[in-house]
RNA sequence: GGCCUGGUAGCUCAGUUGGUAGAGCAGAGGACUGAAAAUCCUUGUGUCGGUGGUUCAAUUCCGCCCCAGGCCA
């Protein structure tokens, strides 16, 4: 006889897709804790651009993974996946079922799939490549690479510079190369039954009015105004992943005085679309999602329904996940 | 009303000493193993404002008209 694992729900989708209501409407329902899937939430103080859930929405349902690291600090998909599987552990131990909601996609691959054991990120010694790649240029960084490790070399562009400098940084940490440490793909499998729920926009310009609509909101919310303090309060740098991200990187370069507020808005809303691209990107290369339109009426309804049958269908014996 | 400067890709513009045109941005598609809201790759046919004329050939030169901005009345 087989274990049978316990069920984890995934809430997929681009930015503006809704993904929070639904992880609500789903926490409610079927006794759930939300962990959150997003690189961006888990920044302290950064609450505006990156369309923190508020307060009520957060006393709603729990919600884990949100505001745990300060804007200064850095995260990395290999430190989600332990941090999440920690929290889904101990959510699946109190009979509850964990909700994974987010745009992140990198984090939900990780997550499902596992990552090789490679060393972490090594600031001192990223710092020293990227002296070399100035002096240098990548494309001679990109050589080197070559000789190291001549696999991942052909794989990357030579001006794919984040990606040669973490091949080298492998080379350099370990002695080996990084594509003969890459173990087999799902190796590391997430010990649950997963539904992964994909929210996908039937139309892409529509999605694109809610996005640019809620760029604008952010801007009279007071994102500039919260970049500011953020810049009080913190040391911060433009190269830091909090200020690279999304409405925080043109908010920064607005207040630097790189453009006025009508290229800000035009900015803002670009990069938001083009994340959601890449978002979508993503989500067309995974197999087995269950889909549904985010522009759809009720959506955290139907999404509700089907995962009711879902739990029905693999738990009958027990209706311990219903919560009514 | 007169003079000047513009009108070229969705936007901002370059350009063709006459042989029907190209950048950036936007948009689209893709990649993705400790930065991932990151990083990178691919992708440009548009009555060159309209209409006459000159010419083998006009988006390019000339006339007229329309539109926008500026200056002068």
């Amino acid at each position: 006889m087989t274990i049978s694992l316990p069920p984890a729900i995934l809430v997929m989708g681009p930015t503006a897709s809704g993904k929070t209501t639904v992880a609500v409407e789903l926490a409610q329902r079927f006794n759930g804790e939300i962990v959150s899937v997003d690189s961006v939430l888990v920044y302290r103080d950064m609450n505006i651009g990156a369309a923190k859930p508020d307060a009520a929405i957060l006393s709603a349902a729990p919600h884990h993974l949100i505001d745990i690291i300060a804007p200064t600090e850095r995260y990395s998909a290999a430190t989600f996946r332990r941090a999440a599987l920690a929290v889904m552990a101990r959510i699946t131990a109190r009979g509850k079922i964990p909700i994974l909601a987010g745009g992140t996609m990198l984090y939900f691959k990780a997550l499902l799939e596992g990552m090789s054991a490679l060393p972490g990120a090594d600031p001192d010694l990223r710092a020293e490549i990227d002296v070399r790649a100035v002096r240098d240029g990548w494309p001679k960084l990109h050589a080197q690479l070559a000789e190291l490790d001549p696999v991942t070399a052909a794989r990357l562009e030579p001006s794919d510079a984040q990606r040669i400098q973490r091949a080298l940084e492998v080379c350099y940490l370990t002695g080996a190369p990084m594509s003969r440490q890459f173990g087999a793909r799902g190796a590391n499998p997430i010990p649950y039954r997963v539904l992964p729920i994909a929210l996908l926009p039937s139309d892409r310009k529509a999605l694109h009015q809610r996005i640019d609509l809620r760029f604008t909101a952010m801007l009279d919310q007071g994102l500039i105004e919260e970049v500011q303090q953020l810049k009080q309060r913190y040391d911060l740098q433009p190269s830091l992943p909090a200020m690279r991200a999304v409405g925080y990187r043109q908010a920064w370069e607005y207040l630097d005085g790189q453009f006025d507020r009508n290229a800000l808005v035009a900015r803002g809303v670009a990069a938001s679309r083009q994340l959601a691209k890449r978002q979508l990107t993503w989500l067309r290369s995974m197999s087995e999602l269950v889909v549904f339109d985010c522009l759809e009426p009720g959506l955290a309804a139907h999404v509700a329904a089907y995962a009711g049958y879902w739990l029905e269908k693999h738990w009958p014996e027990s209706r311990m996940y219903i919560a009514l």
